[in-house]
DNA sequence: CCAAAAGTGTTCGAACTACACCCATGG
DNA sequence: CCATGGGTGTAGTTCGAACACTTTTGG
């Protein structure tokens, strides 16, 4: 990798050796009830035919952040969703072909935006259910684990599982949410009680009739904010 | 930066732009009642003469972990002091020779533990109340923003605050490193209530007599841990 | 009229808050 | 003997957990 000076396919050059530095994006949605992630099929080795989080080099003039949504933006075709950074991943040796660095991110998002499409150095992309995953490649069992275990601790002190919703939702479909993540069933009206002190949803004034039962009140979220961090 | 493809002070090639990595500690310590953090003056371009986390350049087989570690021995004498991963910055800019990514760490440590010299490219290295900062290099003011609403943060959570004690204390210690981090006074017969209820120390069975008042019993972290998790 | 989800209050225990006095020591 | 921090309990409130029935709709 370093020894090549008179090889002009490698002009970029170093006093001291560079590692490469990556984003990798754990997006995160909810499907048929289950928590499920993006996963693309690697079409290059190393690691080709394996399953790998979407993600990619960082651009020399990049922000982190911009890298991680433009990475997901080519696989997902999807913008303005919810993006954290989660934590970066160096350990040597966790990418066989040089010194890697991934900054990983958390992303959040309803199903209803997203349409998922395969890009360019992908195979295919799919979603797996967090309890499903294939085997990966890299470090990225790891990586997801984190991320995993980051967002069930963020449910506790934040609104943060609201960005697993569209705009506007009924409080069945947010408890629906909690359930999945938590793998529980929750107290209806205990919880209902909980999310109206909440203070960050507010009705519309619309009902929602989905099958043969009573309609629904529709809520969204009353601020701006992505999340908000409670009490 | 890349232009000097003859020149052999550049040995180190890669086909792309490749950042630069390093690791930025922000190192905590309570010294004379107050919350101080630990700075040094650069003492090379840029930003010489400036105040600037202790951090430096990651081997290219270094974990991360390792080089915050290893910065931070060159620059405290010490070892075996908790490091947590606080996040990543890298801002295109944010130095203004080349482009640096920095793994910042979140660093606590005992003042009892601590001698401080200043290592081989630093002027000088002292401690600032997280008060009283001076002005600061590269984005390191936000860094250090982090560190502490993180480290605030985690005290309602978790047993951080206990890795700025020595292995034995005193209740009215403890209190006292609480009370500087909340920056507020705390009822005592209900912190020693909710201390104990922890069931994360012990009383060692010593008394610690210090000046003309009635002497105080000796705890330690029951654990091995080093910070656990609340509830 | 039946199935299915929407909607709604009360009671109990646990956890947190506020609050004041005696104890043991050194000087 | 006095100044200083060490050490202790109780009452009131707030917060979370458990728990069952009526309402509205579609078919």
């Amino acid at each position: 990798m370093t020894d090549s000076r008179e090889d002009t396919d490698q002009p970029y050059c170093y006093r001291y050796p560079h590692p490469a530095v990556t984003t990798d994006v754990v997006l995160f949605t909810i499907r048929d009830d289950a928590l499920q992630l993006l996963l693309i099929e690697r079409g290059n080795e190393p690691f080709k035919g394996s399953w790998a989080l979407p993600g990619g080099f960082v651009d020399i003039d990049e922000d982190l952040d911009d890298c991680a949504a433009r990475e997901l933006a080519e696989e997902t075709g999807v913008e303005n969703l919810y993006l954290e950074q989660l934590g970066t991943f160096g350990r040597p040796g966790r990418d066989p072909r040089e010194r890697v660095i991934s900054v990983a991110y958390l992303a959040l998002a309803p199903e209803e935006q997203l349409s998922v499409r395969a890009g360019d150095d992908a195979a295919a992309a799919a979603w797996f259910p967090v309890k499903a995953l294939p085997p990966l490649a890299f470090d990225h069992d790891e990586v997801i684990a984190v991320a995993h275990r980051r967002l069930i601790s963020k449910l506790d002190y934040s609104t943060i599982a609201f960005q697993l919703l569209p705009e506007t939702f009924t409080l069945g479909e947010l408890q629906q949410v909690y359930e999945t993540l938590v793998d529980a069933e929750i107290d209806k009206r205990n919880f209902r009680k909980w999310a109206q002190a909440l203070e960050q949803i507010e009705a519309t004034g619309e009902l929602r009739r989905r099958g043969k039962h009573r309609p629904a009140r529709v809520y969204r979220l009353t601020g701006r904010d992505r999340i908000t961090y409670l009490k």
